[in-house]
RNA sequence: GCCCCAGUGGCGAAAUGGUAGACGCGGCAGACUCAAAAUCUGUUGUUCGUGAGGACGUGCUGGUUCGAGUCCGGCCUGGGGCACCA
């Protein structure tokens, strides 16, 4: 977690799934490895310092001292012996160090490009942190800025990354998809237009496209380029127009309304190139608003017919629109495009030598014709962009580099690793702190001894949070990473997160797994082969009525029926049911739950209401009711006698019905409660506990006997160790008071008898066509035709069979008979 | 616009193609109590019927099947992701 000061219910819910995981499989006689640390960078405690006064620092590590003690009171099964914090030097510095080691492989570089700035947060934001184009942390409107900046070139595994979403099987499909939608391949054709005019400076061998649509080339009615191509500044500046109407668009909004609604804007440069297939055919090229320059080459050819913003423009500057595709049944004389243009599939015409293909033949034959004439082959293009690492903030990894006039950027040796950050700062003043520092940056070169300056941007948390899960198998090493320790617990076996990490941390985590596998570093190409993405916890909101304030839960109450708020007697209405946040304060705070019903009824009801992906609603009545089975658990623990009850031989206890039955429902819960934990349903899980609690409950027989007895205490030993997972400490005091060996912990998950946990007896449900109009009691196994004869014979059957005829009688085993009749 | 997911009682939900609504919340009734709370017991999809029993029922609509909440086609609604990506 990042260390905010306080843990709220998502907290409570993400890592008791997770600790349900590790008490199962350590009670099933894995080595677990449940490990908890601090993702401890970030503007945060940047923001803490400005507005309080504190040091980044303390604040941080006062927050952390307040927040572990939160899950040790959850009783998480956490091994704080591995505990780490990404602020700490011995972290960071080992970060340092495989920077350093991917700098070398020329896996991080330096260039000035557009980034995306966030003007509260004052720093740079990776293009997967903006949302909705605002900052991921801040909600600011982002802005685009020309600087120079670090990158991670991630765009270097963009096949690999897709590629291996394939063998996370075990991964959520919707993540995946997610991801692969993120990484966009395409594939395509990247070719040049030759200048039919002069060509300009720079351009004499062409103007470089890309397209998807190659097969649409007869088609073509303009070429369009970028208001950032290099050739639309060239045309500015010697064209004052052209240069205003470049103005303009870099003027336009950023929001998504503002694009979806510009419409599209052209300026015709006047410049013309040839048609690659059809000779004296000549394409006027276009500077178009619509058209992105880090994408493809930033340059396009237009087919109208074919491409609805092709359409659009064409049809706002007259340009012509030629179908090329024919959709099957429609005439080649008389097909025509509206206001909407023609993507579906077909047969190409109009088109010369790819008359009369499909699509997708046309497509391969479009390319390999541009590729005998040597003017460009197929190409396969990403979405995918590189990493931009640079944050202009304190609190944060240092970038180990030393700029050196005369000699460039240069490493920071390993002897004098890590590079610490300076404790002296101070943020009475916006920017960073560290380009202020009076000493900190000026250092020596390390090669030539001279006078240089440290990096003064340090990098984006993200990078702190791509590779902790491999510092966890061994966090006092040398080095980054012990490669044994690594090879003996890689990958995670099983993830638990929220699902707003996505194309995130969970892709960044890809990347740098794989970075560091080719480093040598790591034996997995993957972090994490299991992932589960937990839904969140949600609450009604509360909203005062006369002013629209919202208020939190516990300022309000029922007064004569109706909602008030307790202060001010005023009426409050009940709005939607969101993610707990403190803006409309739907917040219930985890220490007054515990305080109030103690953790383990916290920690069964975020895992009882919802299925564990799904959002679950913190009610009140919810909780309640898991305090209320707890109390029934131990209440049936506590009634048990003190004494040890006598041994009874298993066959003596299999010969009282009523000893029988309690162990019958016992092996077959064991059975329903491990399939519940294996497949991630611990709804369910749970619901067959509190059912099991009424049999037990409804079990007098139970205690009269000696056998009862030996039974009861067998049920409650299984009991104990089925709620160990989900309520530790009730299963620790149960498992205690009826006399288990050790701790329940320690214990091992209870096998099932199979033939116990299969029923002797069934109810079987007999429909007559399709309607259920009887059920009959059978043994199970029963052979069909006694079955079918029993059936049959049933007097509600029989009633409803009056006056119809018996066509065919169909027996499922041990599940349903259905008897058609007419 | 493209892609994905989900629609089941008053509510959260459960159901390898085989008795729809387990379990919990809430409601109702009863026990205990002077009383209330807590606790315990029973009951609780809708509807017709005194009852036995019947009809209807998993967003809508077709289909496959002896049998569909579940599979297939079309639609509606809600949620999420991506988005001038050529």
């Amino acid at each position: 977690p990042y260390p905010s000061g306080a843990i709220h219910m998502g907290h409570v819910r993400n890592y008791a799934l997770g600790d349900v995981v590790a008490r199962y499989k350590r009670a099933r006689g894995f080595n677990v490895l449940h490990p908890m640390g601090w993702d401890a960078f970030g503007m945060p405690a940047e923001n803490a310092a400005m507005e309080r006064g504190v040091h980044p620092k303390g604040w941080t590590y006062d927050n952390i001292a307040t927040m572990r003690a939160e899950p040790k009171r959850l009783g998480l099964s956490i091994d704080w012996s591995r505990e780490i914090a990404t602020c700490d030097p011995a972290y960071y510095g080992q970060q340092q160090r495989w920077f350093l080691k991917l700098l070398e492989r020329g896996l991080v570089y330096r260039k000035e490009g557009v980034v995306n700035w966030d003007p509260v947060d004052n720093t740079v934001l990776a293009n997967e942190q903006v949302i909705d184009g605002r900052g991921w942390r801040s909600g600011a409107i982002v802005e685009k800025r020309k600087l120079t900046q670090w990158f991670l070139r991630i765009t270097d595994y963009a096949d690999a990354l897709l590629e291996g979403l394939g063998t996370l099987d075990r991964w959520p499909e919707k993540v995946r998809l997610m991801q692969e939608n993120w990484i966009g391949r395409s594939q395509g054709l990247r070719f040049r237009f030759l200048f039919s005019t002069p060509a300009p400076h720079g351009f004499e061998e062409g103007l470089e496209c890309y397209t998807t649509r190659p097969d649409t080339l007869f088609g073509a009615a303009f070429v369009g380029i970028s208001p950032g191509h290099p050739l639309a500044e060239r045309i500015a500046a010697a064209d004052p127009k052209a240069a205003a109407f470049i103005a303009e668009c870099a003027r336009g909004g950023a929001s998504e309304a503002d694009i979806e609604a510009a419409p599209k804007l052209g300026y015709d440069t006047g410049l013309e190139v040839d048609h690659p297939f059809i000779d004296g055919e000549r394409l006027r090229v276009w500077i178009a608003n619509f058209i992105l320059m880090d994408y493809g080459t930033g340059a396009i050819f237009g087919c109208p017919a074919h491409d609805q913003r092709d359409l659009d423009f064409a049809r706002k500057y007259a340009l012509p629109v030629r179908p090329v595709v024919l959709p099957s049944g429609a005439d080649p004389d008389t097909f025509q495009v509206g206001h909407e243009a023609y993507t579906g599939p077909g047969k190409l015409f109009r088109s010369q030598f790819l008359d009369g293909l499909d699509i997708e033949t046309a497509k391969a034959a479009a390319i390999g014709r541009i590729e005998e004439m040597g003017l460009g082959q197929g190409a396969t293009v990403y979405r995918l962009r590189d990493w931009g690492v640079s944050r202009q903030r304190y609190w944060g990894c240092p970038i180990p580099v030393v700029h050196c006039q005369r000699c460039g950027v240069q490493h920071v040796p390993d002897d004098q690793l890590p590079v610490v950050l300076p404790e002296d700062v101070s943020f009475d003043r916006p920017g960073n702190p560290l380009l202020r520092h009076p000493t900190w940056r000026h250092v020596k070169c390390p090669s030539c001894g001279g006078e240089a300056e440290r990096e003064t941007d340090t990098l984006d948390t993200f990078v702190d949070s791509s590779w902790y899960f491999a510092r966890f198998t061994a966090p006092d090493a040398a080095q980054p990473i012990d490669k044994a320790a690594a090879d003996a617990w890689m990958p995670v076996d099983q993830y638990v997160g929220g699902i707003e990490h996505a194309v995130l941390h969970l892709l960044y985590s890809r990347f740098i797994t794989r970075a560091l596998k080719d480093e040598g570093m790591l034996s997995v190409a993957e972090p994490f082969a299991g992932l589960f993405t937990q839904g969140m916890v949600t609450h009604e909101t509360y909203k005062v009525m006369a002013d629209g304030r919202w208020v939190s839960p516990g300022e309000i109450e029922a007064r004569d029926g109706k909602l008030v708020e307790s202060t001010s007697g005023l009426p409050v209405e009940v709005g939607g049911i969101e993610k707990m946040s403190k803006s409309k304060k739907n917040v219930v705070a985890p220490e007054e739950i515990f305080d109030a019903y103690g953790v383990d009824a916290a920690r069964l009801f975020v895992m009882s209401d919802s299925p564990p992906e799904r959002d679950v609603q913190w009610t009140t009545g919810g909780v309640e009711g898991a305090w209320r089975f707890v109390h029934r658990v131990w209440n049936e623990f506590d009634s048990q006698p003190q004494t040890a009850p006598a041994k009874v031989a298993a066959d003596v206890i299999l010969a009282d019905a009523g000893a029988k039955a309690l162990l019958q429902a016992t092996h077959r819960l064991i059975k329903s409660v491990t399939e519940s934990i294996e497949g991630f349903r611990f709804n369910s899980g749970i619901a067959r506990l509190y059912e099991f609690l009424n049999v037990l409950k409804a079990h007098p027989a139970a205690t009269a006997s000696p056998q009862g007895l030996a039974a009861r205490h067998q049920a409650l030993g299984v009991l104990a160790r089925l709620i160990a997972p989900f309520t530790p400490h009730l299963a620790e005091e149960g498992w205690e008071r009826i006399g288990g060996e050790g701790m329940v912990v320690l214990a091992p998950w209870p096998d099932y008898d199979a033939a116990l946990a299969a029923e002797d007896e069934l109810v079987l449900p007999i429909q007559v066509n399709g309607k259920r109009r009887g059920e009959i009691r059978v043994p199970v196994g029963s052979a069909e035709d006694e079955v079918k004869a029993i059936a049959l014979a049933d007097p509600d059957v029989q009633r409803h069979l009056e006056g119809l005829t018996v066509r065919k009688v169909i027996v499922v085993k041990d599940r349903i008979v259905n008897i058609v009749a007419a």
